[in-house]
Order: C-alpha cells, then structure tokens, then sequence
DNA sequence: GATATGCGTTGTACTATACAACTACCTCTG
DNA sequence: CAGAGGTAGTTGTATAGTACAACGCATATC
C-alpha cells in the first residue's frame, strides 16, 4: 500500500468516525432541534423560505421524510407555510420569528462548539481544512 | 465576522452535510453491512476480538445497542463469540472466517469508492487532508 | 456469606428514514 | 375544453439505529 493508500484511508476512517457520531453529539448539545430539523430550518432561514420538495432534492431525502419534519417543525412553531397563490399545490415554507430565534441560538451554540474544538488551529490551517471539505463534498455529490 | 470565522463556519457546515449523507451512501454501496455494523465488524477485525464493552466505550454506543448489533452480526454468520474461560460474564467476539470475508470486500469497495473520489487529488493535499481529519476528531473526543 | 460492581440481554420507546399509495392540483395536447 | 399525465404534499407501513431502565448472572470486596 502506497502512502496515498494510506491517506485516503485515514480520511475514510476519520469521516466515517465522525459521521457516526455526529447525530448524537448534535442531540446532546442542543436537544431542542435535531441535526436534520436544523439543516432544514436553516435552509429554510438562508434561502428565505422553499418548498419542501427543493428541501428533499438539496438534501436527497424523500419527500415523505421532508413532510414528517415540516409538520414537526409546524407543531413546535418554528415553521409556517404559506400557500402559493400561483399555485395551489404549493407550500412556500418561511421559519417564524420563534423558529428564526431558536435557529440563531443554536447556530450560536455550534458555533461555539466548533470555534472551541478549533480554537487551537492557526487560521491557513483552518483555511485549508475547510477548502478541502468543501473539494470532498464537491466530489461526493458528483460522483454519489 | 472575521475570516477565521468564516473557515469555521465552513468546517461546521460541510462536516454536517457530510455527517447528515453518510449512512444513506453507506447502505448504498453495500447493503450487507451498514455503516455501524461495518465499523464493529472492523474494529473487531482490527484488535482481533474484543468485548461488547470496549465497542461500546469506544464508540460511545450504549451496550444494548451493541448488543444487538452483535446480535445480527451473529445471525449473519459474521461474528462468533467465545465466553471467557477467566471471567464467566465475559464474551470475546471474533470475526468469523465469513465475516472476515465480508469484511474484506466491503472494505475493498468502500476504499475504492473513496480512490475514486479523491482520484484528482495530489498527494501532498491527501496528506494534510488526512492530518486535518485526524486532528479534529482527537479535539471532538478530548472536548465531547 | 452479603453486598457491590460489572457484563450482557430484553422490554419499551423514539427518531429518522424509505417506499408506495393516495389526494389535490396543474398543464398540455388533441 | 376534456381527459391524460405530471407534480406537491400527506399518510400508511416498515425498518434501522439508538437510548434508558430493569433484569439475570457472574465476580469482587468487605
């Protein structure tokens, strides 16, 4: 095995490792919204509201599974929707300010936990890391 | 925010959106061992047997999940398990010649999946991507 | 020996997810 | 303009992964 064997099997071990964890440590740190309904919040918050099936294509969910976390989402007060005058079959979901409000605190809480975990990184390194995330997950959804 | 900000934020999203499409891809591309039971399956592999235990503390699993993982890794074929001769409430799993079998070609396939992906990757990149990876998991582990 | 602790299983519940069937609505085509 | 076919979203059903709590045994400690 080659030394680029090597390294591309330490980045599938350490994505997988962390993929494994990061459901549970996202519940833990802020059980109020999960890792899913608060990807979709906040899409919802960067885009200025979608619908819930330009969620499940951005996010390769099925639909079925967008609709459960929407009416979730609903239940709590953090969304509401808003039907499309154009077209009826259409929901233009928007966050509340409730929901606007509990997205930035958590946004602000992971945040922090992240600025902690890298506090100790000078800023080319952070640079870097995050260019090459960004290339891997490029890659990722190019090739499935 | 400053740019240093930014390289975080970056690290956050991208580690999220990694995390949230990991197991979906998994399950994909090899639908005979998940993302969880394949990491068992390998960490046993790797240490030539162990306890449920140890898999539970190292990766921070609750033991009846374990348990029943194990549970339909043994069904499978893929895992035996050995009571302790020392310590009656003790049982060392084991990859079975199956498992280990199995093991193998998934690893295989998972490998090869991540080649493709980094494929126009230089080796220097690979390597400190590699490093980065490592860096910020042992941080994850030492800070929750 | 009585009580503590440790290992593993089982009962129960919840979340995220997919697929398929369905309703309501829209669009296009003959 | 009527019907065919497509699109948005919901609901029924099933599965996987997970946690917590209660339990059964085995061991260790006092």
């Amino acid at each position: 095995m080659t030394h680029r064997d090597d390294s591309v099997e330490t980045i599938q071990q350490e994505m997988t490792a962390f993929a494994r964890r990061a459901r549970a440590t996202a519940a833990r740190m802020h059980p109020e919204l999960s890792l899913v309904s608060y990807t979709l919040l906040a899409h919802l918050d960067d885009q200025h509201g979608c619908r819930a099936t330009d969620l499940a294509a951005h996010y390769l969910l099925d639909k079925s599974t967008v609709s459960r976390q929407i009416a979730a989402l609903e239940k709590l007060g953090f969304v509401e929707r808003r039907v499309d005058p154009e077209d009826h079959r259409v929901q233009v979901l928007h966050p509340t300010e409730k929901g606007a409000q509990v997205l930035a605190n958590v946004t602000a809480s992971r945040r922090k936990a992240f600025r902690e975990r890298l506090a100790d990184w000078d800023e080319d390194d952070l640079d870097r890391f995050a260019a090459y995330l960004l290339r891997y997950n490029a890659a990722q959804e190019r090739l499935g």
